[in-house]
DNA sequence: CTGAAAGCGCTTACAG
DNA sequence: CTGAAAGCGCTTACAG
């Protein structure tokens, strides 16, 4: 089933029946809708490959993810690729466990010629970058930024969901606050961490203790338990880098060193996850607006697909809020 | 940069230049290291559109997810992504959240030609179905079974970990068991009762009570807790139907009954999630054999895209084993 | 507004 | 073993 049968059947030239898949081509109208009605009935569809050889593109989007026991992700995969759908765009779906194989997936998703490339993962490699940036594919970062500048990026103000926690835990009464960083590279991490450390200092508390567990993990998360215990004196209100950190803590600091939460520490996170408002967690947490992250994503998505270039520009979108359960202690006593 | 580049680039033919990217294709090994080699060198690598426009092979395989607040599918998705890309195939992801819509993902998907679908979601529609039959798309449902016989089916022989489950109950001492149901629909929903009420009959018990949840979701199984309650006499052991509901379940037992897990029943899940070994879940539960799962998948992944067809049949591979936590009363008392 | 023709980047019979 | 040529299913200047 090609556009030439389709042609034949309607009597027609394969001129006139593309353009009638065309809504800027220049068709009368009633021959446009001859054409796909007929089109319908008979189930013909151009051949995105015949027709991305002419056109150079493609409606292909590459998805990057790695970070995947983080829950975060699997949610946000999903909704993008519903929603760039709605747009008629495609996700081709690059996974990668370590980081040097991501190189390799990269490479391999470039030959598709992606109009757009979306990574999801903590940091893509340099080398990865410049691939992309020879093969002309834009680069979106999301809920991360790269180090260098030319890349679009979609991003929470984690620096202002930061100082958010420190408001809330010091309006509580704490006074002892600490920090559990992931990844140091992660420009989410770092950003949390400086959001949280300045606002606590500039309400004239002592800078905040850092615990580096390395990693936006459960793992990392219960294995920070340790160094929370080897801290003196006791922080009494801990921020974690987010969600799936804050779990494995809270586990860890339970399990480990026997304490309670929130009657020995406070405990708040990042993400706002589904399994946060599980009573077995009930984390309270900072929600990110993962909603207004995705349009950002899906319109920028479009705006690429349609015209040629814009300039890289980064959009930090302010958190959704602070989601209160029953990790840390409300009443200041 | 097109064969024909490298081919003026190298004094050689078209033809030449495309047979050396061709195993199979006759060529003197010397011309074809020669080709390769420069191919490396200057960053070549052949069009898949254009080469898939005649070869009528995309290896591009098209997965299909919706049920995405199981945590076991995140998990599969990256690695079947990985193994896939290791046999240099390429996955083109949809995703639905609503039934509905899943129909359109799937035929849109089908415009890429995909040399194979493989359904991780729920169930697939009999009209999604029939398109993937017309467009000659073979398709491999993982972990389910379709209710139709002319697809493949990669799964775990799901009779044999719900007959587990009993006996493990049984002999600990459990006498009065019950069954916490997930999708009515689902094969594996339906295997796992069927084994494990089967074998609990064979060994001289009542036949156990079904509760009936309805989804594979946590929210599901946290509320199946009233459901619970109103059984009498109230049972002492529960298996349900996967790890995420046996969750929810256990959550929902403690928070809205006030139980005690596993002092007032024992519950156990299936699956082994990651998070079934957290210490705030504990869950004991039947591991799925992922590993022989994926390697089969990929297995028969690469052999029909490599020869044609083969019938269709069904791959059920033994659990792999029942892990023992902290959800189930492990002496006999 | 429509059609005939060239061409996108490849592969593959067919000759040699 | 290699090359010239046809053709995969489209799109898009160019004429009319």
């Amino acid at each position: 089933m090609t556009v030439k049968d389709l042609a034949r059947d309607l009597g027609m030239s394969v001129s006139t029946v593309s353009r009638a898949f065309h809504p800027h081509a220049v068709i009368a109208p009633q021959t446009r809708d001859l054409v796909l009605q007929r089109a319908a009935e008979i189930g013909y569809r151009p051949n995105p490959f015949a027709r991305s050889l002419i056109t150079k593109r493609t409606s292909i989007v590459g998805l990057v993810v790695s970070d995947i026991t983080n829950p975060f992700y699997p949610e946000v995969v999903t909704r993008l690729t519903e929603d760039l759908r709605a747009i008629d765009m495609n996700v081709m779906l690059v996974a990668a466990s370590a980081s040097g194989e991501i190189d390799d997936a990269v490479r391999l998703l470039l030959t598709y010629q992606p109009d757009l490339a979306v990574i999801l993962a903590s940091t893509l490699s340099t080398a990865a970058r410049r691939e992309c940036d020879e093969a002309g594919t834009p680069v979106i970062f999301f809920n991360r930024l790269s180090n260098d500048d030319d890349a679009f990026g979609v991003t929470c103000d984690n620096a202002a969901g930061g100082a958010l926690v420190a408001d809330y835990l010091i309006d509580r009464g704490h006074r002892r606050l600490a920090y559990v960083a992931a990844r140091p590279d992660a420009s989410t991490n770092i950003e949390r961490r400086e959001g949280f450390v300045r606002r606590a200092v500039e309400r004239g508390l002592a800078s905040p203790a850092v615990i580096e567990a390395g990693l936006f993990s459960y793992e990392a998360g219960y294995h920070a338990a340790p160094g929370f215990a080897a801290l003196s004196p006791r922080p009494d209100g801990v921020f974690c880098a987010n969600d799936i950190l804050a779990i494995g803590f809270m586990d860890g600091v339970r399990r480990e060193l026997g304490l309670s939460i929130p009657d020995d520490l406070s405990v708040v996170g990042f993400d706002d996850v589904a399994m946060a408002a599980w009573p077995s967690h009930g984390l309270t947490t900072v929600r990110q607006p993962v909603e207004a992250m995705l349009a950002s994503t899906v319109e920028l998505a479009r705006k690429l697909a349609a015209h040629a270039s814009t300039a890289p520009f980064v959009n930090r979108i302010p958190p959704a809020g602070l989601v209160e359960r029953q990790s840390a202690r409300t009443r200041h006593d």
